[in-house]
DNA sequence: GCATAATCTTACATCGTGTCAAGCTGGAAT
DNA sequence: ATTCCAGCTTGACACGATGTAAGATTATGC
């Protein structure tokens, strides 16, 4: 693993993330990427063997910058299930600024991509762990509602953060971050604690 | 505009709508529709100029069949804005298993479609403003949380009734259908509703 | 400094979209 | 019944994007 290749191989993973983010979603044709990496097709080729594998390969690079672990401490160690489940709702809704341009390219991409999109996909499962983790902190106190088993209430709440929800009412609809944070921290404790 | 003419263009957007609605979602090439209908691929463009073009009339014809109307009178017609509420997101979660599949053939598609996805967005935009009408129902009702606007209500029911959510917990995690609907009243009720 | 890894150049195969131009055919109008 | 022609078919082509291949060239690492 030369130096070279390396640097080669990580400038074209960010040419991509950048092309990927950039307002007017391209079309991201390997040409593009080339051109705006300085470098031939070919060479784009000869670090990714198709269209796929270097957008599975980009996603997972953003992935690894995000820092998810340092975010999502304030979460793990919350003293009880309430707090937790607020931590992580704010830890969520903090994310989703970040990676919601990413999602929306991806969204674009034709069918042809379908491995790409569950790299995603995986992706939005891990942030479903940590619903899970929270609910069950939750439980664990005895604040989860009754009526709800623990899955139940994992597949609620996650139903609940929804990014294209955020999208709709922070993006589209111009509320304030701090709105739209304050009303799912209202309704997901309406919608999973004991009042 | 004789009898034939009609005739083929509807056996194309049948077609079009089947190969969409069908699992394990196709590339949906224009020789796969050709095909499927018994037709060559150039009477396919002597009936819609180009892809996109098809795929906007498919989902317009299938906009079509679906008795949009009459399932929302029961909303419509609702005494009060409580129960108004209650009507429209029992027809919203009765709509969704139609046309889900239809959405998700949709979104799979590339960039080139963008038009055929706006073409669904306006659909979409529909189904918000009956969420916009039951909350001004509640308002005038004066049985809206009072530091919600009407706006911000709307917004928020909107999301709460996200199609997304629907298909996680019902065809992703095995909820009922009657669940779901429970919970979705529950929670909305509480998002929105002085209790 | 040299071997070779990495990149460049050039060329080609393939597939899907969209266009064009004749040829064929069945049903409607007179 | 004949004619006419709208609508369909056949076949061919241009174009753009992906992916493959081979030889020439550069520059990195030892």
């Amino acid at each position: 693993m030369s130096n070279k290749r390396v640097q080669t191989r990580n400038l074209l993973l960010e040419t991509v993330l950048s092309l990927l983010l950039a307002p007017g979603g391209s079309p991201l044709r390997m040409v593009d990427v080339a051109k705006a990496a300085g470098v031939t097709r070919q060479t784009v080729y000869a670090h990714f063997s198709n269209r796929s594998e270097m957008l599975i390969s980009a996603i997972l690079h953003f992935g690894d910058q995000l820092d998810i672990e340092a975010r999502l401490a304030p979460s793990r160690t919350a003293p009880d299930g309430r707090s937790r489940l607020e931590a992580y709702t704010r830890a969520m809704l903090e994310f989703f600024p970040e990676i919601y341009p990413l999602k929306q390219s991806l969204m674009r991409m034709g069918a042809s991509d379908e491995e790409a999109k569950s790299a995603w996909q995986d992706r939005i499962r891990a942030m479903k762990e940590g619903c899970a983790e929270a609910v069950k902190a939750l439980k664990s106190d005895g604040d989860l509602l009754d009526h709800l088993s623990e899955a139940q209430a994992t597949d609620l709440y996650f139903t609940l953060l929804s990014m294209d929800g955020w999208a709709h009412c922070v993006l589209e609809n111009g509320w304030s971050d701090a709105d739209y944070l304050a009303e799912m921290q209202r309704v997901i404790t309406l919608a999973l604690v004991k009042q």
